[in-house]
This record gives C-alpha cells, sequence and structure tokens, in this order.
DNA sequence: GCGCAAATTTCAAACGTTTGCATTTTTCGG
DNA sequence: CCGAAAAATGCAAACGTTTGAAATTTGCGC
C-alpha cells in the first residue's frame, strides 16, 4: 500500500474521492487528512497531503461550503444613492475598500463585492444576505438606505455598516464622529482668523450631515455666520458647481470648509483661478486627510478620518457577530491635520 | 388547493423543499417555476413565484451553484508585487474595480476580489481557479507575474489580464499600447520645447518599461538625451525619492514624463517648492488622465487611458471566453490630452 | 493469547438544488 | 367516450464535501 503513487498515471484527480482511491482509503478519511484532523493517523495524514499536492488537488469550496454552512467569504456592498457614478471612485471609499480586502484576506476570509443601485433594486439586503453566499455582510455607507438597513439589522445579525452613528439606531456601525470633525475643522478656520464661513457638500448623506451640524454649533457659539452651499460630489458636475457658489458667495465668506478632501481640491483650484489667496483672503479646511491633502500647493489642513483602523474595526466586529456576539458600534475619534490651507 | 396559503403560519420557509409542501407540489416544480421554468403549467408557475415573494424565500445559492456546476461570480485578483501597499489604494486601479463591479453587475456577474502577494503564496493562480467558487478571472497587473501567468492560461481559459501585451504572448490580455502613450508624452514634451527629459518611475512592471521604451524612441530619433529616475510608487517614499532626483537632476532636464499621474502630481508639488516654473522651466506629461489631472495648478497634461472602456473591455472578453471562444488580446489606444504643464 | 480501551478508518446520511426520465393528468380529434 | 399525443408534475439521482456513529484495527497489561 506504499506504492499506491506508483500507479499509472489516469486522469486528473478533481475530487476527494479520485485521491481517496489513489491512496486507498475511503473518502472521509481524505476530507479529515487535508483538514488536518488530528483523528487520522499522522502518516497517512502526510501520505495523503503529497499525494494531494503532487496532483494539484484543489478542494471544491462550494460542495464544502455547502455541506459545511459557511462561506468563509464576506459580502461587501456599496449602495448608491442619487449620486451614482461618484461613490465607487471616491478615493475614500475606495481606499476604505483597499484596507477592507487587507483585513479580511489576514483573517482568511474572501471579499464579494456588490454594487447595489437601491431604487432599482428593493430588497437588495435581502438578495445579499440571503443568498447564503455569504457569512455575513459589510456594507459602506448608509447611503439614503438608513431605514432598510434598520430593518434588516432586526433579523440579520452578521452585518455592519460603514456610517454615521445615530442615536439608539439598531444596526451596528463604524464610523468617524463627524460632528466632532464638523466642529474641529469650523474650530480651526476659526483660528485662522475667519469671520464668515461657508460649507460645501451635500447635506443629504447623513454623514455630511453632521459634519456640516458640527461646523454649525461652533458657527453659533462663536456668533459667526454659516452658509451651506450644496455641491455635488460627481466629478464632472463639482467644478462648475462650486464657481457658481464662489461667484455668488465669495465676498461675503472667508472660511470654507469642505465636506470632503475631493472637494476642498477643487475648491482650491476655483479660488487660484478666482485669484482669492489661500489661506490669506480665504481659510479652508477639508476632510478624510485623502493622500492628495499632503500634495496640494498650498498643502491642505484637513480632519483626518483613520481609514485603517476604520478598516480594522469593521471587520474585527463583523467576525464577532459571526462568533454570536452582539457587538455595539465604533465610533472613531477624527484628528485635525494642520498644514497651510488654515 | 387555491387557499394552501391559508394554511397556520408556520416557521420560515428556507429551503425549495418547505416551499413545495406550502404549494402542494413537488420539489422540482418548485424550482422549474422560479426558474421561469415554461415547463411547469403558467397558472402554478405564478402561484409559486407569488409564495416565493409573500415568503421572503430566497434560494439558496451554494447549493444551486454546486448541482449547476457554475457560480455567476467573476474572480478579480489584484497579485502584489514588492510594492505592496501602494497599488491597491492606487487610483487607477480603484477606478478599474469600480468600472469592472459596475460592468459585471450589469451583466449578472458577481465580483469575488481577492489580493495576493505571490511571493507568500506560491499557487495563488491555481487557489483561486481550481476553488470552484468563480467561473472566470480577471487579473489586474501583471506585476511580476508574468510567467505564472502565462503557464495558467494554458490550462485554464476563462482568465484575462489586465496589462501590457507583448508579442507572441499565450494569456489573453486587455490594456493600453503603452508604448505608444510613452511616444505621445515624449513627443509632446519636445513639441513644448524640451530638449532634455527624464522619466519618473519604475521600470520593472512591464507596463511601465513599454512606456519608457516608447519615450525612449522618441527621444532617440530627435536626438535628445531620456534619463530614467527609478522612482517608488508608494505614497510614503515617492515624494522624498523625486527630491532627491531633482536634486541631481534638475539642471541638466526641461521635460519631465511621469509614468503615473499620481507620481505626476507629486513631481508637480516638489518643482513648486524648487522654484521651478512649469511649464516654462520644465515641462511635464503624467499618464493615465485621472480625474486629479484637471483639478492641478497648473492642470495637468496626461495620456489618457480609457479606462471604462478597459473594463468593458475586460468584461467582454471573459464572457467569450466563458461561453468557449478563444478570444485575442485587445489594445487600446492611448490619448494626449493636453492641459498647461506641457 | 485475552479482553478492554484507545486509535483509526469506513459508512452513510446529510447540505439544498437541478434535471433527465417516468408518470400522471389534460386535451382533443374522431 | 376512446386513445394517443401533449402538457404538467413527480421521482430520484446527482453535484462534492463533511461528520456523527458504527466498525475495525491496534496497543497493552496480565
Amino acid at each position: 500500500m506504499a506504492d499506491a503513487d506508483l500507479s499509472p498515471p489516469d486522469g486528473p484527480v478533481r475530487t476527494i474521492t479520485d485521491l481517496a482511491r489513489l491512496a486507498g482509503v475511503s473518502a472521509g478519511t481524505v476530507s479529515r487528512a487535508l483538514a488536518g484532523n488530528s483523528l487520522v493517523n499522522a502518516r497517512t495524514r502526510e501520505r495523503i497531503q503529497q499525494l494531494a499536492r503532487a496532483h494539484g488537488f484543489q478542494l471544491n469550496q462550494m460542495a464544502s461550503n455547502l455541506r459545511r454552512q459557511r462561506t468563509g467569504v464576506v459580502g461587501v456592498a456599496i449602495p448608491l444613492g442619487h449620486d451614482r457614478r461618484q461613490q465607487i471612485s471616491d478615493a475614500f471609499f475606495m481606499t476604505l475598500l483597499g484596507h477592507l480586502a487587507d483585513e479580511l484576506t489576514e483573517h482568511g476570509h474572501d471579499l464579494m463585492l456588490r454594487r447595489v443601485i437601491p431604487d432599482r433594486d428593493e430588497d437588495w439586503l435581502a438578495r445579499f444576505t440571503g443568498s447564503g453566499m455569504v457569512d455575513g455582510l459589510i456594507v459602506i455607507g448608509q447611503s439614503d438606505q438608513f431605514a432598510r438597513i434598520e430593518a434588516a439589522a432586526a433579523h440579520y445579525l452578521p452585518m455592519v455598516v460603514w456610517g454615521n452613528h445615530q442615536e439608539g439606531q439598531r444596526h451596528c456601525v463604524v464610523g468617524t464622529d463627524n460632528r466632532l470633525g464638523g466642529r474641529l475643522a469650523a474650530e480651526r478656520l476659526l483660528a485662522a482668523g475667519a469671520t464668515k464661513l461657508a460649507f460645501f457638500g451635500d447635506t443629504a448623506p447623513i454623514e455630511f450631515a453632521a459634519r456640516f451640524a458640527g461646523a454649525s454649533d461652533v458657527a453659533a457659539q462663536a456668533g459667526v455666520p454659516i452658509i451651506a452651499c450644496p455641491t455635488p460630489l460627481a466629478v464632472d458636475r463639482m467644478p462648475g458647481e462650486i464657481a457658481r457658489h464662489l461667484a455668488r458667495h465669495a465676498s461675503r465668506i472667508d472660511g470654507i470648509f469642505a465636506a470632503t478632501d475631493t472637494l476642498a481640491v477643487a475648491c482650491l483650484k476655483q479660488l487660484h483661478e478666482r485669484g482669492l489667496a489661500v489661506p490669506e483672503r480665504m481659510r479652508l479646511v477639508g476632510f478624510d486627510d485623502l493622500p492628495v491633502a499632503g500634495q496640494t500647493t498650498p498643502p491642505l489642513t484637513s480632519i483626518r478620518q483613520d481609514i485603517a483602523a476604520g478598516a480594522r474595526g469593521l471587520v474585527d466586529l463583523l467576525l464577532r457577530r459571526l462568533a454570536g456576539e452582539n457587538t455595539e458600534s465604533l465610533v472613531l475619534p477624527p484628528e485635525l491635520v494642520v498644514r497651510a490651507t488654515a
């Protein structure tokens, strides 16, 4: 029986049964051997693993998954609200996605990415969670789906969402304290000498709304005005909209809080074109502290979100939920990074 | 039998068998009904679908996949060479990934993302293709895995790779004509008045090597010198390295071809800090034409890759390969986008 | 050698679908 | 109404693995 591997070279060994025949044992033993189960004799185990390597055997994951009722795959859903085209190419989301991939891989999970357009697809959440294809779900951004997510959270435990934390919400969320971030931004603008503020960004997503609210808190407290300038994040419409805002309001403001670094960079460009000196004539603070923030001229002052920590948090909480724990939300502290624009 | 749905509310209906019991038919019929198979009577079909909706029934994909021997999932592998941390956060790759997600979703496929570190994981390709988890594979970037990919292509057909096309290669690739792109860049630099060129970028990845080669062609033909300045793409080391290159070579060059817009943006910043006027004293051309290119000051002249077209090509070719066709590679034309830096 | 426990291995039943084939029901021309 | 063809449904065998329980082998003290 030691020379089983000297048998004539037969067809490709695809299934565990093929391998069993080759090794002269039963399928069950092979399965256990490959899993490193100590129930099977160390020598047989080694011999089988050897054989598997030699024949380039790959376990069929589908079958394994079906039987074990788990897949080792975590779903990552990116709901796209109205601003369809924007979000997925947004540097922030992409960086988060990259870190998520790292973090999940590290823990032996695969990542199944799905972009969903909630308007077109009523039950995108149920479809994903109920498919049996994923063990758990990470949702990147609440978009305008807060209610739906909240509803799903009642039945489906292994789900963690990146976004903003609301008082008393049911679903587990990881995200930056956007309101605090907004305060930090406004405080910095004031400290840099601004006396009349503007907020650039769409206030529909609750993250952005919270940032604006934080800035408004500070402005109210200091008795300075702050005006909201709704600006789309879609890359093609952004510059025009900013130009329009500046044309209307530039004379009435001397400090801008941009909801996003991407927005801030676009602002910087428009300000430059209008000949408004930054930071002398106009202070500017962004949000996210993307790599690009350090590379603009002048370098951008921004509110840093620790994306890597966010990804770690998402994965950590999800794994704990997969283990049955009912985790609390995680709110990360934002951090002011002072460069040259404010 | 019409009032089957008036039966007492029992446990959740998870399996097709539950649904069958509820509908008073066999599992087979339910399966066919849900698939819209015309073998089953239109009325029963409708009734079953109704029932499924009412109970929020979700087909178990794992079981379905196992039985049908296909998953509807396309794997996307991102091999990370030496420059680990860089690539996945690189705006170009991320944008491509976003478009891929779009395009695959459009065709009813899901996307399974996997970052692989070839050094640590010898047979990352076999593991992915042999797992039975994916119907086909898209590899983003050849990195330093050309040989391994080439080997896999011999056995595994449904695979398409983003990258550079080599004469006589076996695996199907989609990518920009990097050499031509390099030529366009160099030609533009010369047209803008440059007389001594430099190439900034790592020439190890074959895409970049081809860009450099294209530029060198033009330089040689025009009789102007071009020097290669190896620059890492890792965001933390990039600025320092650029500064070092400029300190050494700035006096000897008046035109820079950056392998990437990300690199070009960093160059722009360093040039500004050294007080070298762009484009008067130093012409600069980037590559990719990322959104950021239009937002720098001055706006960046760049070589445009049509990322969306690339994604469409990758998916289209993969689908055709899944259908059994043996497709040729697709080489996309780059396009010069003239802005203000050259 | 015997008996008993421990160590291995085999057996067979799942996991939830899909699908070829057999079987039942319906339809319809005569 | 009969019989045959057509339409609809049921049956049961896969898909390839895992795993509890049963069966077999091995080890060991006496």
